[in-house]
DNA sequence: CTTTTAGACTGATCTGAATCAGTATTCGAT
DNA sequence: ATCGAATACTGATTCAGATCAGTCTAAAAG
């Protein structure tokens, strides 16, 4: 049955509205998805979500808060995989796996919902228009990880920076967090640093210079674009992979 | 019903020897299987298999022969993403999206099985096990990009290249085309350049310093690991992404 | 109201990898 | 047997980005 309320609730969270972007979904649909949201629970910054080798294979859905996704290297570095925003779903991997192979720490303190394997392969199978809806955000995020993979591999540390800024302004704008003008961003230099694979002064200095050229203005915890169209030129930033023209699977 | 002949020869193929290291498949999941198997193709080196902005949603299955998913960029390079090897399932990620987003490029002459969206929609209906199957293949391709975002990211040319060969035998070895001496390798330099997100010019550099300290060889086609456990230690390669203790979703 | 500290920022220097400009080798075609 | 095309390989030079070694500022702690 249909719990209005709980529909309303849920139409009103990030992860509905990124879904519903892509998939149209009933009231029904709401109802099943609002059931996987009980478990609600909070991270403060310092206490890791996920931790390499953890064997309790659940995954989170974030209300909000920003965390990252990590692995340390055995020379202390660390590469951070993804910055995790609200609406995003998380630890889908872990679940088929033994245990995580990675870790996620939180930015901010952390609303989540935790979502066990046995109710979300239960929600599935009640109603497969959701699977299709969160395979969809596990293609997305993989076509994300693809963009991060060409950043490190063949895209210079401006074009990088420019670009991966881009993105996250993309997709903060999907659950109301950005718009054309920027952003609010909690990531320190040292995260982008990590996240870029370039070191926290290089960083820096990159920003300095993209501040310099007109493009874009990262101070004081705000991404600003301050010439949204040359940056957009300038990264190549192409959006379609994280785009859609309505219901795919209808 | 079952077909005994299919059954055979399905359990041979790569794809099949893959899967069933992982998930337990019965001869009636088999038998689906080789269903999909039906549309045959074969491709050869100079055409592409899949190309950006292709609408037609298909996806393949490799029997035989190596190939490269890859981005263009433009200033000209390229970012390969990962290379398709026998038993890689390519161009799930294309069945969710509206079109293609990244290119796949034979390197030999290629044997594959084309998958039509409906078909595998029908087979994952018909049987769940498949599907689960399939999803833990599509998390262990993730968990290699995820290994190869790092190798980009924060490792060394030495150690990425290493570490790099290192994945590619552990995968070969799967579908038995590797064992702890080496494997036969069809990449040039330039190809691994282009993965490894390095020149031509210093893969050979660093294939010839590996060959110095004696840890692999890779000359003639062939990639030797002159000393295994000194390469693994080296590259500080962990096998248990791409491993397993048996059947997770019974 | 200081002191401490973390983060933002800068310049000088160093290094790893790219680019350029070749030679050597292998293999296939004529 | 010879030519041409790939591929493998090498040395010299250049350049992007890292490292080092700081300063400046603002906020938190005492």
């Amino acid at each position: 049955m249909i719990n209005q309320t709980a529909v309303l609730w849920i139409k009103d969270s990030p992860f509905a509205r990124k879904i519903c972007a892509f998939v149209a979904l009933s009231d029904e649909d709401l109802t099943v998805m609002s059931d996987l949201y009980r478990r609600r629970h909070s991270f403060p910054v310092g206490v890791d979500m996920i931790h390499q080798g953890q064997t309790d294979q659940c995954a989170y859905v974030l209300a909000s808060g920003w965390a990252c996704s990590y692995k340390i290297l055995p020379e202390g570095t660390r590469q951070i995989v993804n910055f995790n925003i609200p609406g995003d779903f998380l630890g889908l991997r872990s679940m088929l796996f033994r245990a995580a192979d990675y870790n996620v720490e939180p930015i901010t303190p952390i609303q989540a919902s935790e979502i066990r394997r046995t109710d979300l392969i239960s929600a599935f199978s009640k109603n497969p228009r959701l699977a299709t809806a969160v395979l969809w955000a596990a293609a997305r995020d993989e076509a994300m990880l693809v963009e991060h993979l060409i950043d490190l591999g063949r895209r210079s540390a401006m074009t990088r920076t420019a670009h991966f800024l881009l993105e996250l302004g993309a997709r903060l704008k999907l659950v109301g967090l950005a718009d054309r003008s920027g952003f609010a961003c909690p990531l320190s230099q040292y995260l982008i640093a990590d996240a870029m694979g370039l070191s926290a002064v290089h960083v820096n200095r990159v920003l300095r210079e993209l501040r310099e050229e007109g493009l874009l203005t990262f101070q004081r915890g705000r991404v600003v674009f301050d010439d949204y169209d040359a940056l957009i030129e300038f990264a190549n930033f192409d959006r379609s992979y994280l785009d859609h023209d309505g219901p795919l699977l209808a």
